[in-house]
DNA sequence: CGTAGCCTTGAAGGTGATCAATGTTTGTGG
DNA sequence: CCACAAACATTGATCACCTTCAAGGCTACG
């Protein structure tokens, strides 16, 4: 695993700054929060964990993007999240006394994370109530977007792929541009949905045809954004 | 809405100490985390949470269970979760501001629940760090099944019946009898997995024609166990 | 230049949805 | 206690949507 680890940089951390999950904590908490972490910079398709790794560290994604993955018995796998910046992944983990990772996480394009050793977590993020409910906020995001996905089971193929690039969209960093920044392929909307790839590109290719999307280099941008809200509405 | 509101009794609170989510909390924190609760004592079908009330209180299940729903667009409903006896409802929802509920919580024959009042959560519960954790694991599990079933997307329907009924099996309180003690209707199956009835009647009939499933009073009993473990295998 | 990863297209087939009708059980009020 | 309604279960016929399988093309990169 050629992955990189680095100090945190001074850069780094006026990031993490930024991020929700710190949101209100003073900034003596949040060094303390990040006691002993290292920056682990990734190449495309690298993983920071892989499915059943020992659970004694956990991330917060600082760029790029992380696709969250469990194989499946029949070989296919399946994406349950995509992680992007300010996103931690594993930190529920932390609690458990010994644990596996039951996902593996892989980055989408060249990613940076934050590794915290799980010593840190006890010695700092358990005690404290404060970043236990960020914690509890983050997941219970997370949580709304598996039970959209759900509410969505019995939607056809082409509302599923609406809802996901829009819901891609909203989480972009940059609000005036209609562009996914992360790099999606038709695999992985498709191992997202729980469909087939044949199905995903037949219904897209239809888009392109019509103009309602693009794609540059991976990156899916939304010509026509009113024609996908209309698809969801049915 | 005639459900009947009660104090809580000597006999609630002992059962309350059995939940895991406060397991090894002191008695005197117990109280203070119940302060100014009620036991709701609800009927087959009444509802304690309605889609879009008010945030202003949250449920431990006591006795019985509920299903959270959620109405789609097209007007079926979606099960998100059957919560049944130690499961928090609506506990995240406490760390927002301002909101209201997202699902509706419903009883599944007659049930109760403790509700407790967000000034509680604010007092008690916001600024402690352990049972914050603790909200964090029953979370964390409520995730794993939301991701259990996104795995199963592409499987065939008897997959996602079985692997539903034994997933219910395994949280029976009584572990000597295959019986589903939570009464489901083919129609709340069909929910849960955004499927339809006549689909899960198909099946299910199949099964009870073989001797695999019995059903009694809405109650679900499963008679060949390796039957249906074999049929998750594939 | 060859491989790896991704995208595309076509034909055939099956699973579960839809629609419609009917039976069964449970509960309720006169 | 009966009549009626409401909720739940069942069965059959038809059909659409998505899967499966198979083949081939494109682009990047060592």
């Amino acid at each position: 695993m050629p992955m990189n680890k680095q100090e945190l940089s001074q850069k780094d951390f006026s990031k993490v700054l930024s991020f929700s999950l710190f949101e209100g904590l003073s900034h003596s908490l949040i060094k303390e929060l990040l006691s002993q972490s290292r920056v682990l910079t990734l190449n495309h398709r690298e993983a920071i964990y892989q499915c059943g790794d020992k659970t004694d560290s956990f991330c917060l994604v600082l760029d790029g993007a992380f696709k969250l993955v469990r194989p499946t018995a029949k070989g296919d796998d399946v994406i349950m999240y995509f992680a992007t910046a300010g996103d931690a992944i594993g930190a529920l983990l932390m609690n458990k006394p010994v644990a596996e990772y039951p996902i593996s996480a892989k980055a989408m394009g060249p990613s940076s994370a934050i590794s915290i050793p799980k010593a840190t977590y006890e010695l700092y993020w358990s005690k404290n109530a404060e970043i236990q409910k960020k914690l509890n906020s983050q997941l219970y995001n997370r949580m709304t977007v598996l039970q959209d996905d759900k509410a969505l089971a019995k939607a056809p193929l082409n509302q599923k792929i609406a809802t996901l690039l829009l819901n891609l969209l909203d989480r972009s960093p940059v609000k005036d541009e209609l562009l996914i920044y992360v790099p999606l392929t038709r695999q992985e909307i498709a191992d997202s949905l729980g469909v087939t790839v044949e199905s995903v590109i037949r219904t897209m290719s239809e888009w392109s045809q019509r103009g309602i999307i693009q794609t540059h280099d991976k990156k899916i941008e939304i010509v026509k954004f009113n024609e996908l809200v209309n698809i969801i509405k049915d």
